[in-house]
DNA sequence: CTGAAAGCGCTTACAG
DNA sequence: CTGAAAGCGCTTACAG
């Protein structure tokens, strides 16, 4: 008995067996539904297990059975607000297979990162979804387990991966912008170094073509930055009747601008964002019609992936893009 | 060899043993630092274990330790904003304890959290953290291992429990206004039904005393409701030198109608919020002073007090509550 | 100083 | 249909 479980009730396997008067090998049978017990043994077991208040060790159970029913959820920098709704669509689909998730973040420092692979490991877990706060590709991770890596992709093209579309966001806001019969385009985005910057930007450029207004402008994804880029625009003389903002917090910083210039939303000019963070894009005024990348389905997939490679089935595709979801608001109708 | 595994290169206790040349119990004691071997074949064991890229079984070795070295965090309702860095606070404190937290998330549904606390169960979990969405108390869990609550408290007051300062945090702004000379303070804050508004409310009638102005005025967590109620305030006539909002989002809504309104803040209003969350405090016009919760050092505490628990250490408190910080910005100097 | 054996709490062939 | 025994991968008294 262990210190610190003075007087640990704990009942085991044995206590069944004892209580019901039959061997711990039909008490595990019974439990499982395996072997072939008359069905008055399997049940008065069952009623003696349940009376006892007996719940299996998963440990035990998992040495025997080469499994440990736990994946880990590994997140290669902090942890932010956009691992949330990934962590509970991946926690979803993976409780359906009893599988429970060890949280693990690396914070950004590789020595962590190397600690808690360990311990990972140590824990036998079956298997990894990796993720990271921004779209860029990450190394790929030396492990002998299965890894899906959602949100956040791998260098290693071939990896197992449920990703964004950042292209296809990109598409249906300035398909939205032009279907309203908007015609002159101005996009205002993220930071150039991170890649959904750069590839919601292209597919902006090539949607949009002769409504493009001027070039992309990249900067921060701030309030403050949709503040001034706005100011910048007026500034330069820009003629626009759409701003297409690369987040929701720059759409607001955009909307507030505009409405302190005198401009009207959306009669004068209509605004998008991307990621439809309600705490954004409804507070906003008005409400902002944006591209939503559905981060919980990206989790829940994941999980399906992740639960699918651990039990041996093959994948039907290696690679899923989850589709985004146009969120038509105030802001532009 | 599970099928799933079907090259499972995991190295056991044997393969280091055999390897080394010596026996399993040799390997253990080696890895441990604990028996009395020589150096040298401490030394050779330890290399050839790295070597092999051993890494001993969590699971195996819990059996016989009687812990799993693994705690359940459990949010009652559903996982919110609040509860990211109460979580990243947990796990940094329990890290140290080599202790990995499961995630389980009950989505506030009774049957769903019943099904989560037997899988812990099963899992052996040496405790619990419990935490939930809001500060309103919740019932005590029937289970016998060591539970902390964080945030959200138990209507067990003799349960050990994180806390946040409700009162605290309203004192510290109200204090705060005062002390720059504001006299007239209008107190702007979430709906009555919640603990934490009508705690806040009654400090902030407590400290400002005559200073307050009319009743407090309870509504949403929204910042609809501040942009309302500042409306409201207006046309009733009511005078006030400072606005004291329930939570930064009311208080971004009550910066935004003072500034339409004509207003200069802090000039002719000074704004205060609950919570410093940095979307919204920092993206303010002007950025607001605000009370930060400290929520993740309320993480922090919670897992160190449930580590002093798993391992049978007398509690210093039973029931910890952690002091506001006061962030100030220029809404108020 | 090292090893053989028992045991942690289960499951699963294998006997009977 | 049920039970005794071996085994999962470790640790820890106990011998020697």
């Amino acid at each position: 008995m262990s210190p610190q479980r003075p007087f640990s009730t704990t009942v085991r396997i044995g206590d069944v067996a004892r209580a019901a008067g039959v061997s711990v090998g039909t008490v595990s049978k019974a439990l499982n539904g395996t072997g072939s017990l008359r069905e008055e043994t399997r049940r008065h077991v069952r009623e003696t297990a349940e009376r006892l208040g007996f719940v299996a060790d998963a440990r035990a159970r998992g040495l025997v059975a080469g499994r440990t029913y736990t994946v880990g959820f590994l997140t290669t920098d902090s942890f932010g607000r956009f691992m949330l709704p990934i962590l509970m669509g991946a926690e979803d689909a993976l409780s359906v297979g009893q599988i429970a998730v060890i949280l693990a973040d690396t914070r950004d420092d590789h020595a962590r990162e190397q600690h808690l692979l360990r311990s990972l490991r140590s824990r036998r877990v079956d298997g990894l979804i990796v993720t990271g706060r921004t779209t860029d590709a990450r190394d790929p991770l030396d492990v002998d387990i299965p890894v899906v890596h959602a949100f956040a992709p791998s260098n290693d093209d071939s990896a197992p991966a449920v990703l964004t579309d950042e292209a296809g966001a990109a598409r249906l806001v300035v398909e939205h912008l032009l279907a309203i019969g908007r015609r002159r385009i101005l996009h205002v985005t993220g930071p150039e170094r991170h890649r959904s910057s750069r590839v919601r930007a292209e597919e902006v450029r090539r949607v949009a073509g002769e409504a493009l207004v001027g070039e992309p402008m990249f900067g921060a994804w701030s309030e403050e930055w949709g503040l001034r880029a706005i100011d910048l625009a007026l500034a330069s003389g820009l003629e626009f009747d759409a701003v297409c903002a690369g987040s929701d917090q720059i759409a607001r910083g955009v909307l507030d601008r505009l409405r302190e210039r005198g401009l009207s939303v959306p009669a004068d000019v209509a605004v998008t964002g991307v990621d439809n963070w309600d705490v954004m894009a409804l507070a906003a005024r008005p409400a902002l019609t944006t591209a939503d990348l559905c981060l919980a389905e990206i989790g829940r997939r994941s999980g399906e992936m992740l639960l699918d490679l651990v039990e041996g089935r093959e994948l039907s595709e290696q690679r899923v893009v989850v589709p985004p979801r146009l969120e038509v608001r105030g802001s532009t109708v």
